[in-house]
Formats: structure tokens, sequence, C-alpha cells
RNA sequence: GGGGGCGUAGCUCAGUUGGUUAGAGCGCCGGCCUGUCACGCCGGAGGUCGCGGGUUCGAGUCCCGUCGCUCCCG
């Protein structure tokens, strides 16, 4: 199709679905390929606004769901805006509450994939009901019962004045049946369009609307809800829902999801949501996708992981592990990174993390978010420099300091 | 000198009127975290219940002695 799109892109890579640009937005430019730092509820936990940006990204991502429920739209509204109430002034996309309805459920991704139970106790019985108008659940501020549906994420995002809009949909599960996929899938495909209904009707011209593809792991189901979206006036195209359990199953359902994108050819934005372990990222460019937003970076930091350059253990060092109580090396060897340039030892983060200090969350985050912009920043200037294939194979080897 | 209290896992403590393989929190060790409810989740190791006797079918629980700590009064 010849839709308008707000990506420019300036280079394809020849021998894969990879391409580099600029998305345009309201709050300034985006050079995708691009990772997205989470700023769930309105900040990057433990950075400031200027930090983030000086880690080398463009943009973050804030969440419709945990913002409506606290402090409210209405009140970042009255503050002007999700941008202004935060004081990041760049580009922000908002995830729109889909994917919360699938957490309340079945807890994280991983434990769903894998049959666990969810973890913690409060997170079962969130979900009251979910119906074609939308979805009820149970506030875990104070526990009233709210509602959501298509319009009301619609309208969340307006007073948020996010940039990048996704609209509401059901993140289907991976334990469940090909009939429920089918059925959530087009559920989701009918709240797209009240979505844009809502958008014609209310938006604000210069947000850009993402349709979510979902279809779950059944390659049919995946290539019509993909077509499906793309052939409404998205501004975007967002890949959702489960992608399987094992990394070659994902990579696989991402792979059909583009090509059903005029075989790759639209030139609309594309965002594969939720996904961020460097090897993921590295294949995910290949496979065409242009934004990327993850937990992982952040979220692991704080926990007491770093991301370093060991393919063979999951781009993963453990720093809370005894070892490294009198670890007096770097974290990474050779890391430009702000953390790493003030040659604090492995075994003072590792102190400060089991202290549960701020600071050691911090320097992993920064630390971790560093790691992942340097990564993008090198995919893109491979693809302009037409060596994606060597660069890739750099990079998968572990050659990012 | 007299009287009271306490000694249970590395630490802080629970242990019902004595009843089966002695618990918790934290710490320690290991695993986990992919559209985030920051300070999380799962699992594991670890104690001859200060020591010595006694009563009892059975004692961390009762009795005696002893050692250590602590409080109050002289």
């Amino acid at each position: 199709s010849g839709a308008v799109s707000a990506l420019q892109i300036l280079q394809r890579d020849p021998g894969s679905l990879a391409r580099t640009g600029v998305l345009r937005t309201a709050h300034g430019a985006i050079r995708t390929p691009a990772f997205v730092p989470l700023a769930t509820k309105a900040t990057v936990k433990g950075l400031l606004p200027p930090e983030v940006a000086d880690l080398g990204y463009d943009i973050v991502l804030g969440n419709t769901f945990h913002l409506f429920l606290d402090p409210g739209h209405e009140r970042i509204g009255r503050f002007g805006g999700l941008h202004n109430f935060m004081g990041w002034s760049g580009p922000i996309v908002t995830d729109s509450g889909g994917f919360q309805v699938f957490s309340m459920g079945h807890g994280t991704v991983a434990d769903e994939v894998k049959g666990r139970a969810p973890m913690g106790q409060e997170r079962m019985g969130k979900i009251l009901a979910i119906e074609e108008r939308g979805v009820t659940f149970r506030s875990y501020i104070d526990g009233s019962s709210l509602f959501m549906g298509p319009e009301t994420s619609m309208e969340i995002q307006a007073a948020l004045g996010s940039d990048l809009v996704l609209v509401f949909d059901e993140c289907t599960p991976y334990n469940v049946t090909r009939e429920y996929t089918q059925r959530s899938t087009e559920r989701t495909h009918r709240w797209l369009d009240r979505c844009l209904d809502w958008q014609d009707r209310h938006g604000r011209d210069h947000a850009i609307v993402y349709g979510i593809s979902q279809g779950g792991v059944h390659k049919d189901l995946r290539v019509e809800s993909t077509q499906a979206v793309a052939s409404r006036p998205v501004g975007g195209i967002a890949i959702g829902g489960s992608l399987g359990a094992e990394k070659a199953e994902m990579y696989e359902v991402v792979e059909w999801a583009v090509r059903a994108l005029d075989g790759g050819a639209d030139p609309r934005p594309r965002h594969l949501l939720g996904i961020g372990e460097v090897d993921d990222l590295i294949r995910g460019v290949e496979l065409g996708i242009d934004t990327f937003d993850c937990a992982m970076p952040t979220r692991l930091g704080r926990h007491g992981v770093a991301v370093i350059n060991d393919p063979d253990r999951r781009w993963r060092v453990d720093l809370t592990a005894g070892r490294f109580k009198d670890d007096d090396g770097p974290l990474l060897e050779g890391c430009p990174c702000p953390a790493c340039a003030l040659g604090l030892s492995r075994g003072y983060i590792r102190y400060l993390v089991h202290a549960r200090e701020l600071t050691g969350m911090r320097l992993l985050t920064i630390h971790n978010l560093a790691y992942l912009a340097r990564l993008m920043a090198r995919l893109r200037g491979a693809i302009a420099e037409g060596t994606l294939a060597q660069t890739a194979a750099a990079l998968r080897a572990g050659e990012l300091p």
C-alpha cells in the first residue's frame, strides 16, 4: 500500500529485512532501529530524563494502565501531559494497558510459557472480566473495581499526550487453545477499529497510532492478524501476544508477521513488544523491526544483574552471587558507560545491590541501558554502511565492549 | 550478699496445659526475571534446643545442680 509513514527509511540492508531511518514525532525524531527504555510509571526507575537521553535514547515508554491507576491521566493532563509531568521533552510511546490484562492473570511471560503459577500472592484474582466492551479489573492501589476498554485506553493516552499510541489489545497467552487465540485476536481487531474510530472523532492529529498484531504462534492466524492490522489506517504496526516458548519459535513468528507487511516493504514503523535480550535485538533488527521495548535491562539491573558480552551465559552476570564479594575487577572490561567509567569494582557494586542501596540499582540500570544503546547504535551504523551481516556476527560473538 | 529474667539456626526471636522428622524473619548458597505493582519470586543448606544430672512411656517445655549474660534491692 502507499501508506504515508512517519518513518523515513534512509537505508535498507540488502541481505535481510533490516532498515535504518528516522521516525519523526511531534516531540522529535527517533533514530531506528532503537531500543525503548521503560518509564512505566512516569520515570525510568532511578534515572533522570537527561541521563536517559545522554545514554543515547531518543524515546521512552510510559504505561497507560499504571498511570491511569496512579496518579490518574486527568491529573497528568492538568500538568500539561506526561512529557511535562516527568520532564522528558522527547518522544513518548505509551503501552495501551492490554499487557496488564495478561500479567494480572498470568504473572510474567516466563511463568506463563513455562506453565508456572504466577509469582507472588497478589497477582491472581485481579481480572474480574474480559468482555467485548473491555476489561474489568481490581485496582492494586485501593482494591476498587475499574474498567478499561478501547475508548478508555485511547482517552487516557490522549490525556497523557503520547506521541506513539498503542491500541488496546489482549495479549494472548501461550498456554491457550488455538480457538481461544483466534477468538481473542478477532476481538482485538474489533477493539482496533473502535480505537481508530475514537482517534477519528477525538484524537490528536500528531499522534501516531499503532495497531497490534496478534495470532499467537499459529502461522495463519499471525499472518491474517498482521494483514488485518496493516489494512487499517494505522500509523505503525506492533507485534504482540505470545511469540512462542523458545527463541527460534519467536524469530519465526516475527518473520511471519514482518513478511505479511508487503513482504517487508511496508514503510510504516514496526515495534516488537516486550523483547530486549541482546541476541533477540540483533535478530529482531535483521527481521526488520524498527523499535523494541523491554523490562529486562532496567528490571534485571535493579535485581543485581549486569548485561555483558557473554553469549554463553545469556549476556548476563548475576552480581548477587557470593563469588563476587571480593572481586576487585571492573563490571565489564573496556566498557565506556558512565557507570564503568567510575572504575568501580564488581565487589563494590555487588555490595551496593545486596545492601539495597539505590546507587547499586542506578549503576546497573545505567550500565545495562548504555550497553543496549551502544548495541543499537552499532546496528544502525552497520545497516547504513552495508555491513550488517559481519557486524551482527561480531556482536553475536560478544565483541561489543 | 538477696531477689527476678534470659540462655533454641550466623543474627533477632516463636515454640501452645511435656507428645510424632524443633519453626519464622533476616543472613548465607543456588536458580529465576523479555508490552515492569523498584526495594521481587522460587528452591536449598544450616540447630546433639548453654552444660550435667533427674522425673516420665516421652523433656526445648517440669525438677536439681552448674556456667554465662542481664535487671532490681542492699
